[in-house]
DNA sequence: TCTGGGGTCCTAGGACCC
DNA sequence: TCTGGGGTCCTAGGACCC
């Protein structure tokens, strides 16, 4: 075997800076949601020493000290890119798999290329066709893989490409020697403690461990890890994702929160984007499950957190079933007197719609083919006018909701909003769109090469 | 004052079966 | 003076990933 992994430098951040190029060469932080924490760091942001995940107040002396641009994120300009990446990356192997939003496994196996000189065009490649700097990792399995494209990072004397079978023994022996364990993909912080308590410091003891007491240790998913490292492919390529097991929607609110009426809004908003992904993967749910929480960290606060689960009669992919359900579990789990920081939902038991045995005395229950028609149209017309264009009473009509999501200083949609356009001047812009707010124009995401 | 939002797989232990 | 052996299924929790 032969896999490439292909992954963006600070996805978020470089695809910000596609639309921002003042930001080149400057430190730029992106936050998650809420602008809690940091989730993508500019070469410049770390050497600052700011940490990814870590939070905001922890580090905002040092944004105002050194003039870090600080971003919220702005999930459809980097799903956007993601898909042209993708699209991109996909030429250079009839065998791909999207492991992540700015990663992607290619099947080289039988290819004769020179792998240093693949590597460099599609860096170049997609440098002058997405705009995005990546680098590029090649290896026998994917484990080798990922850890090559670790060593193509950091080493700016490799030019963004490595590959394991292009590397002297000795040269492999070295970078083995000198790179922790934990950079390995499949370590995590909790196995790399273990793994220094035994005396593995480096990739290198690691792999020198014995893969039966590794196995009886650690578990088999561990060996796996080692094996792959020793060049014994054990991961294969996923061409097709399998479909979903689990569908989650939850957020921390804005500021916390107190009566069961907000909670209902947020629940019935989360209810609504977990059906709308449910019905794009063609399946129902079986069972819905509701979460509550207060804040973890106000530990002089007192604490509650509950999940209720409700099955459904079958699986289902119908919003009114699934959100009273919801708000079914709701009423379960809420108690008075507590100051919420977080609400989600999750659909679990998930299964064909079509695979069900219908019930000989209960005709309403399935999913009928007019519920389906209902569906499709309530998400046309939520896609074609945006998003709760449609929603359930329970979502509430006052706007701007006062839990709503922090976001102090979100770029604008530039490849997914007319309004946005980078291109378009101001005043065509006013006599165009106006002041309208709305979301995606239909058909923008694919109209992509205009 | 302020700490994200998704996912997957594996394992251990309990319930239950014959 | 004493209570088998073999199996499956389910769930919660822990680990990992980005």
């Amino acid at each position: 075997m032969r896999i490439a992994i292909v992954d963006a430098n600070n996805f978020y951040v470089s695809c910000e800076r596609l639309f921002q190029p003042s930001l080149e060469g400057r430190p730029v932080v992106v936050l998650s949601n809420n602008d809690g924490c940091a989730v993508a760091r500019s070469a410049e942001a770390k050497a600052m020493g700011i940490q990814m995940g870590q939070p905001y107040f922890q580090w905002r002396h040092l944004a105002n000290k050194h003039r870090i641009t600080v971003l919220s994120s702005n999930y459809a300009l980097y799903a956007d890119l993601s898909n042209r990446l993708m699209g991109v990356l996909g030429q250079f192997s009839p065998v791909q798999e999207v492991y992540s939003i700015d990663e992607s496994f290619l099947d080289l196996t039988g290819m004769t290329v020179d792998s240093l000189l693949l590597g460099a065009t599609i860096r170049e490649r997609v440098r002058r066709w997405v705009g995005l700097p990546v680098c590029v990792g090649m290896g026998p399995t994917k484990t080798l893989a990922k850890l090559c494209n670790h060593f193509a990072k950091k080493r700016p004397d490799m030019a963004g490409v490595c590959d394991w079978d292009s590397l002297s023994t000795e040269a492999q022996a070295n970078l083995l020697a000198e790179t922790p364990a934990g950079e390995v993909w499949g370590i995590g912080r909790r196995i790399e403690d273990r793994l220094m308590a035994r005396g593995a410091c480096s990739v290198a003891d690691f792999l020198s461990m014995n893969p039966t007491h590794i196995q009886q240790q650690f578990g088999v998913t561990l060996a796996r890890t080692q094996a792959e490292l020793r060049g014994t492919p054990c991961l294969s390529i996923e061409e097709v994702s399998p479909p979903k097991q689990q569908i989650m929607c939850s957020r921390s609110f804005g500021q916390q929160v107190t009566d069961l009426t907000a909670l209902r809004e947020a629940i019935t908003l989360h209810t609504c984007r977990a059906a709308e992904k449910l019905r794009k993967e063609g399946q129902g749910a079986g069972m819905v499950q509701v979460t509550i929480r207060t804040n973890p960290f106000q530990t002089q606060e007192p604490q509650y957190g509950r999940s209720a689960h409700v099955a459904m009669r079958y699986p289902t992919a119908d919003t009114r079933k699934l959100l009273e359900a919801a708000l079914q579990g709701l009423q379960e789990v809420y108690r008075e007197g507590f100051r919420y920081a977080k609400a989600g939902i999750l659909l679990t038991d998930l299964g064909t719609r079509g695979a069900v045995t219908t019930d000989l005395f209960d005709h309403h229950s399935a999913d009928t083919e007019k519920t389906d028609r209902l569906m499709s149209t309530l998400d046309a017309v939520n896609r074609r006018y945006g998003k709760s264009t449609i929603a359930p009473g329970t979502a509430g009509l006052k706007a701007p909701r006062e839990w709503a999501m922090r976001r102090g200083n979100t770029s604008p949609s530039y490849t997914t909003r007319w309004a946005d356009l980078p291109v378009v001047s101001a005043n065509l812009q006013q006599g165009i769109v106006g002041n309208n707010q709305s979301t995606g124009t239909p058909g923008t995401k694919n109209r992509r090469s205009s």
